[in-house]
DNA sequence: TATGAATGAGCTTTCATTCAT
DNA sequence: AATGAATGAAAGCTCATTCAT
């Protein structure tokens, strides 16, 4: 993927290499959940990184995309590993759903910045999907449901809407502590679990 | 807001200004659907309105902040006309909620394209607050809710956090549009109506 | 070719368009002469041209391959009508050969300047052939060439090489010139005649 | 010319640093060859040769105009010594010349890339000659053609023009071989011997 | 009113070069 | 002797805005 960015590509990153990249991409992750995807020039992300010139991003990463990639991917990776151990104990639908909303939830409160960052990728498109990513973001929490519905636990409902739906409420979370940042994350996750529990479950 | 601009009576717009603002308008709002917020500069929008400049758009308009907020302006004003009138029916809060819900969608299903380029410009910060704005945009729903927990029709929840819900489940059709064009618009509202329906109810 | 270099692409340029493209194709001729078709920077053209700054000629040209492309292709048509005329006269093909060295000599005393940057934006593959360009280039030489083998007016040897030898002597007058300012163009012109005549004609 | 690089006896480089210097220049003449003058940056060089940085490069030679100046010295002096034998044989003009032409193809025809390299150099000025080095490239041919003259073997022509015109014939191999790889350089040969013996020889 | 020309700041990227290790 | 990191200038190009007509 960074294909020619250094004349002779070796095999292991040095130290320093690492250090470098893991600051940059920390600037820009800042960078951009502060001023949003548009407004997140090399310039913007040099400044906050302290580095002499934007000449420095461009020698450790290919291209922007590159950046813009890598926040995405560490990102990801950190929510990822995160929600795996999560998603683990619980055996029902019910508790699948709460643990995700609760996961989601918690990963907000420690790393705000992160997911205000990734967000403002995706909502730009900064992001080229490999045809089917869309897919793979909706689908942790499609799958609860249709495994829901399959073992009776769930109601009928269309599982497409309905996840797009929570997703769009987890989602939601980074936004709404922007505007209200008294907001209480744990509340804010019983909300959203007792209200999606209401809402998909069996009968009354 | 519109600056000392004209040297002749500011107050009174000619017809041709009405209209030239309004085409620019026009095509701000597909550019900004189109493109994205980021990427809808004044080159592009003046190409879609067949303009022969772009110094047509800062003779119209002081700033790209006026134009966008003139965007933001006519699509809010147009979606608040159109739900009026559908909230004038129902009386009791799960009603007004269900024909907010309904509403929505159904404005969504013929201005599709407005409510993508106000969306995009929300998620951008495009448009700057005059403080409270945030509010003004979140109440309705919330209105509705604490209008429903007050008569005992609703159960006791968090409005905000519950508002905040729905309102991203609203507006997150031209996305899910976008992603799934066969997607039918009247299931999609059903689905949210029943939801929240299920999620807001005083029992059982 | 010029695409979306102006929001609304005009049918006719207007006058100041014109001056000022003009003003800048001669600015960038003049450059490459001197600098050379590498150093030739937008920065290095506006400064000779006088312009505030790159960002115009940006304005007036979509990429700099269309301000290279128009140089070549203003100073290759300059060629053309001026050839045209000269090579009208002569039947034979030692005539027709005397009349393309003479000619081009003659082109070069009074366009000294456009022809070196020609030579420089070819000689650096400054431009894209459309296939078989290169074969223009050559052809007239080599059209003449073989008509004189058929009529039996010329010796036998080969075209190609003969071709792209006589065009190699007539595009070098620029460079020669350069190294010597005081060499007579009709001299040299008249060298090439006698040359090229003696190495052509049939016997003895 | 190598500035005081060095600490310890600039005079005299290890064997380390012949090595190194040599597969640079060498790196640099396959760059060149390959991607014209302009495009052959440190980074191209240093990719090309396997090193791991650009920074070598500049450690060996002072300058990038160093570099370029020993591209040019080890092909010239190649060229020379090269040429120096085949010259050796022939005691008339006309064989001097048919030497220095076959001679100048059989290099071609063996060290193109080298040819090309420093052709393109030439072309764009990456050389800045000691006033008069221009003359020494020519003057080999012109020596020739002068004694060809003196000794009544040669026809009255302007020596430093008939010596131009060969001299570019000769360099234009390289370009031609570009063009058409299928092109024989010993045909190419023959034929600018027979073209310059009928051109320059005394009588008819 | 509207046009087209112009401006200067900003963008990402590549460059040759320097330097500490 | 070599490496990799860093620097700052320069590249081509787009941007919102200004202004004379």
């Amino acid at each position: 993927m960074q294909a020619k960015r250094k004349v002779a590509d070796p095999a292991r990153p040095t130290f320093t290499e690492t250090a470098r990249r893991a600051q940059i991409v920390r600037a820009a992750i800042e960078t951009i959940a502060e001023v949003g995807y548009c407004r997140a020039s090399f310039a913007r992300i040099a400044r906050r990184a302290g580095l002499s010139s934007t000449g420095l991003i461009s020698y450790h990463f290919a291209a922007k995309d590159e950046l813009i990639g890598q926040v995405v991917t560490e990102t990801f990776s950190a929510i990822g590993q995160f929600m795996a151990e999560r998603m683990r104990g619980p055996s029902t639908a019910a508790g699948a759903l709460a643990a995700y909303i609760e996961g989601n939830a918690a990963f907000v409160a420690v790393h705000r910045t992160e997911m205000k960052a990734l967000l403002e990728i995706f909502m730009n498109g900064g992001i080229h999907y490999d045809s089917g990513t869309e897919l793979v973001v909706l689908s942790p929490i499609e799958q609860i449901l249709s495994n829901g519905q399959q073992a009776g636990e769930f109601r009928d409902f269309d599982t497409r809407v309905m996840a797009a739906v929570i997703q769009r409420a987890v989602d939601g979370l980074p936004f709404l502590l922007e505007a209200h940042p008294d907001l209480d994350v744990g509340t804010y996750a019983r909300e959203l679990v007792t209200t999606f529990g209401l809402a998909t479950r069996r009968s009354p």
